[in-house]
DNA sequence: CCTATAGCCTGACGGC
DNA sequence: TGCCGTCAGGCTATAG
């Protein structure tokens, strides 16, 4: 579930969660999952230090270690979450890497297709610069111009501009839908159709959505009443107008939208 | 610059 | 019950 809200969440429970612990095993449990490094170098890396921060840009998560210059980096996939187990026993049957601190209790990452990925990186500025990311929407210094200025005159469509992380990092298939939903627009609306004041409207909303969602803990069965994220699914009802839901695929990918809240080509 | 496609992976679901 | 195709919230590389 790894769009901004879902990792802004994983963020959080790392944060509160595995702060301050001495690392004393790191379990691998599929090697392709690390990379950029040697598994070995990963674990030895981390073996005997502790957390001391994490952060996030976009759809990645840094994690500071401390008395090194370095940093663990998360990336969810599609299917990656983080969970904090008591015991072993608790480990779900995807994980995929475990920290295991001197509390006894651990911090897993788990995914099941495994198409994310965990590296070192000596800085989260430079790795942010070399993927060419673009700016993340939470950020204080992210403004209302600041989005205007990277969209406005841009060609195609709202929803792939979205989703484009090296305009800005954060947003996927599924935010991309409900910012759509919110505001009003058919999921293939393009951009050069758009005037100034929709394009703030569009700001406001993905603000709102991205807040909210982060609010009710990035969970579709906590997320207001008129959310479109818990009927993403063809002839579901559209939770303003009740009409019937559809599905239709851009740049391979689906867009769910309700055909009577949201008109147009 | 823009769009579309395939590939990486595994599991859930519907139809027969 | 099993088999088969389709689909799933990411990203990259490639081709037109």
């Amino acid at each position: 579930m790894p769009e901004l809200p879902d990792v802004e969440v994983y963020r959080r429970r790392f944060e509160q969660t595995s702060l301050g612990y001495e690392i004393q095993a790191v379990e691998i449990g599929e090697e392709r999952i690390i990379k950029g490094i040697a598994a070995d170098d990963f674990r030895s890396r981390l073996i005997g230090r502790e957390f001391a921060g994490v952060s996030r840009h976009g759809k990645y998560c840094f994690a500071k270690v401390d008395q090194q210059t370095g940093w663990l980096m998360m990336h969810f996939g599609m299917t990656g979450y983080l969970t904090h187990i008591r015991s072993q026993q608790e480990k779900p049957k995807d994980w995929v890497v475990c920290f295991t601190f001197d509390s006894g209790s651990a911090l897993v990452y788990a995914s099941t297709r495994k198409l994310g990925h965990l590296s070192h990186v000596s800085d989260p500025g430079d790795f942010i610069a070399d993927q060419k990311l673009g700016p993340d929407p939470m950020d204080r210094s992210f403004s209302r111009e600041t989005f205007l200025g990277l969209v406005t005159g841009r060609k195609g469509r709202l929803k792939t501009a979205l989703m484009d992380q090296s305009l800005l990092a954060s947003i996927g298939n599924v935010y991309s839908d409900e910012i759509l939903f919110q505001a009003g627009f058919h999921p293939g609306v393009k951009i050069s159709d758009l005037g100034r004041e929709q394009l703030i409207a569009i700001y406001e909303v993905m603000g709102r959505v991205l807040e909210s969602a982060i609010e009710h803990g990035a969970d579709p069965d906590r997320l207001p009443a008129d959310f479109l994220i818990p009927h993403r699914s063809e002839n579901d009802h559209c939770p303003v107008c009740g009409g019937p839901v559809k599905r239709v695929s851009l740049s391979g990918r689906s867009a769910y939208f309700c055909p009577s809240c949201q008109p147009g080509a």
